[in-house]
RNA sequence: GCCCCCAUCGUCUAGUGGCCUAGGACACCACCCUUUCAAGGUGGCGGCACGGGUUCGAAUCCCGUUGGGGGUGCCA
């Protein structure tokens, strides 16, 4: 058997779903182990082909997620917009093979003649009139009487009767190629065999097999993976979801996350644990073995296998990473110091450089709601002059100052961790953050005097 | 309406007739640790939709019910 070809053929709508994006990465991971080829194939229309950019968002998408151009195994993009020639040539042999025959119904007539029936859809009126093409006229495949058993990889054998499948238009009036048969002509020429996509598209597969014998064809190996849905069970879609997964990659999730929770979406590595690297998915990956109901795509999770990638980042990589987030004002060189700190913090890569701006800033952003409760104790002025006192000449290391802050605190009563709460007010304006004494450290002694005792003044007596 | 798919903790899943007193992960809760917040550690809560079969034995096989989802255009 010759080297299989998996491909995916997303529209391009101005962005690249998560939906997509996993049945991708599941075409991915079978098309490497298996030494076959992964094929990008654009199912592009008028509109998108005035907007190039829509394409180029789905390759860069690709590549975020590991998909890369650079691969030997990666083939396209091709468009289906290339192919119309090719999809008409074939629409036109069926019609001359008796397989398909031309009909000048309008969709007003059919909804007319069906609700005048009683019955559903087209009742296949045209079929023995033998009219020939004209202008209006669409051309319509004729479905034989029988049975189609679909073979699906996840699902199993399914039967579809052919009473339940109409007569569906190959050609419209205008002569232009429906997606159906553009969609199967492309496959064939591409040498697809295998296709592997949402479950949305099982109950056209029929039409889509009937369409591979009639040209002369064996069907695909074809799988439907389940959809992805949201709290409410729905199919997830772009207007009440966030579906797009260049918005993840904007608000700073790491890629290798993202592709490891797509991945357990539908299929889960043997083992307790689902945090896996690709190599051990490609290696493990059964079509086999996805699930058959559909999955909730949970930002939760997903932020928590986040932050697991984030943790075991070494530091210079978390940096590179977190790069395109962090600010013109910010110190390389400080931001890398605190980076370990950040690591077991941050939920994405672009949090890092927020919690510690600041140390780059003139003045921390106060946060007004926290102020009162880490300033409004009556023992917090008093701490903060004699800081302020010590800090003046104290050695300047982060233990140093702790056991400082701590003994102040304690002379007046006060706990840990209580103790430092005026103390990270005054010089990073929030209650919560990175640990505070090595942050001081990093800051310097005079900026945080002088932070402190603005602070101290704004209190008052 | 018709067709198709699906059904294990809140969520993602393991489970392919005895290993199941149904396992793990996320979330949640509690405690420990602790300079805030995290991280880490320990423990807890929580599920086979329902009803019939088949079988010595069913989460697992069959049928039905209910529930959910998808499809059904001269859309892609």
């Amino acid at each position: 058997m010759s080297a299989p070809r998996y491909r995916i053929a997303p529209s391009p709508t101005g962005f690249f779903h998560v939906g997509g994006a996993r049945t991708a990465l599941f075409n991915w991971a079978l098309a490497r182990r298996e030494g076959g080829t992964f094929v990008l194939r654009i199912e592009d229309t008028d509109e998108a082909r005035d907007r190039p950019e829509w394409t180029q968002g789905i390759i860069d998408a690709l590549a975020w997620l590991g998909i890369g151009a650079d691969d030997p195994t990666f083939e396209g993009p091709y468009f289906q917009s290339a192919n119309a020639d090719a999809h008409v040539a074939a629409a036109e042999r069926l019609y001359d093979a008796g397989l398909a025959y031309y009909c000048d119904l309008t969709g007003d007539e059919i909804q007319a003649r069906s609700k005048e029936s009683g019955k559903p859809g087209y009742g296949g009126w045209s079929r023995d009139r033998a009219l020939g093409p004209g202008p209006g006229r669409a051309l319509r495949f004729r479905v034989p009487e029988g049975t189609t058993v679909v073979r699906d990889l996840i699902r199993g054998d399914v039967t579809f009767d052919h009473d339940a499948i109409e007569d569906f238009v190959l050609l419209r009036g205008n002569g232009r190629p429906i997606f159906v048969l553009a969609n199967v002509v492309d496959d064939i020429s591409m040498g697809i065999t295998h296709v592997v996509r949402g479950e949305e598209h099982l109950p056209n597969t029929p039409k889509q097999q009937l369409l591979w014998q009639a040209l002369g064809h064996e069907p695909p190996v074809w799988a439907h993976v389940p959809v992805l849905v949201n709290e409410s069970r729905k199919k997830l879609s772009k207007r009440r979801d966030k579906v797009a997964l260049e918005q993840y990659r904007d608000e700073g999730f790491v890629a290798a996350a993202m592709v490891n929770y797509l991945m357990t979406l539908g299929w889960a590595p043997k083992g307790d644990t689902e945090i896996v690297p690709w190599a051990h998915v490609e290696a493990e990956f059964r079509l086999e073995d996805v699930t058959h109901s559909p999955a909730f795509f949970d930002i939760k999770k997903l932020t928590a296998f986040d932050k697991e990638y984030i943790k075991a980042m070494d530091v210079d990589e978390f940096v590179a990473a977190c790069t395109p987030w962090i600010p013109e004002h910010v110190d390389l060189s400080t931001f890398r110091t605190m980076a370990p700190l950040l690591q077991t913090r941050v939920a994405t890569l672009a949090e890092a450089a927020d919690m510690v701006d600041f140390l780059f800033v003139d003045d921390p952003t106060v946060d007004e709601d926290a102020w009162p409760k880490a300033m409004g104790a009556d023992w917090a002025p008093k701490l903060l002059d004699e800081v302020i006192a010590s800090f003046d000449s104290v050695e300047w290391a982060g233990p140093v100052l702790k056991d400082d802050v701590e003994r102040i605190g304690g002379d007046l009563g006060v706990k840990p961790g209580k103790a430092q709460a005026p103390v990270r007010m005054a010089v990073t304006g929030r209650s919560v953050g990175p640990p505070l004494y090595e942050s001081l450290e990093v800051l310097g002694r005079d900026e945080t005097l002088r932070r402190l005792r603005a602070a101290r003044e704004r209190i008052g007596v």
